[in-house]
DNA sequence: CCGTTGACCATAA
DNA sequence: CTTATGGCCAACG
């Protein structure tokens, strides 16, 4: 706990690793993956990372917007497939949003 | 080193 | 429901 390392790396796996503890058939929106990276209010940041992001160890596609709508523009073709990854793996979405009280990820209750 | 940008969020009107 | 505004902070040019 004591190594900080100021490393772009750090703060980027930092939100990747809390990419990773989503379960599947369950979506989380940026702020509370910040939350759950030990930066709370950082949501931007975790959209940052998550573009950056170049890795399919990481299930990217289970992160959505707080309002449970994909926040990727259209024009890029992640969009289309994040939807259709969620939805293989039971994530429904209904006028293009998923309901977070239903398929949001929350650490308690 | 400074200014702009960004896969966001909450609040207000 | 939509639109506007402020905030938060790292990466980029």
């Amino acid at each position: 706990m004591t190594e900080r390392r100021r490393d772009r790396t750090s703060t980027y796996e930092r939100i990747w690793a809390a990419v990773r503890k989503i379960p599947a058939g369950r979506v989380s929106s940026y702020g509370l993956v910040a939350r759950a990276a030990g930066m709370p209010g950082h949501a931007r940041l975790v959209g940052y990372a998550l573009h950056a992001l170049d890795s399919d160890d990481v299930p990217w596609h289970r992160v959505i917007n707080n309002r449970g709508a994909i926040s990727l523009p259209e024009a890029d073709g992640r969009a289309a497939l994040q939807r259709t990854l969620l939805e293989a793996e039971g994530v429904v979405f209904e006028g293009g949003r998923a309901d977070l009280m239903r398929f949001g990820w929350y650490m308690d209750g």
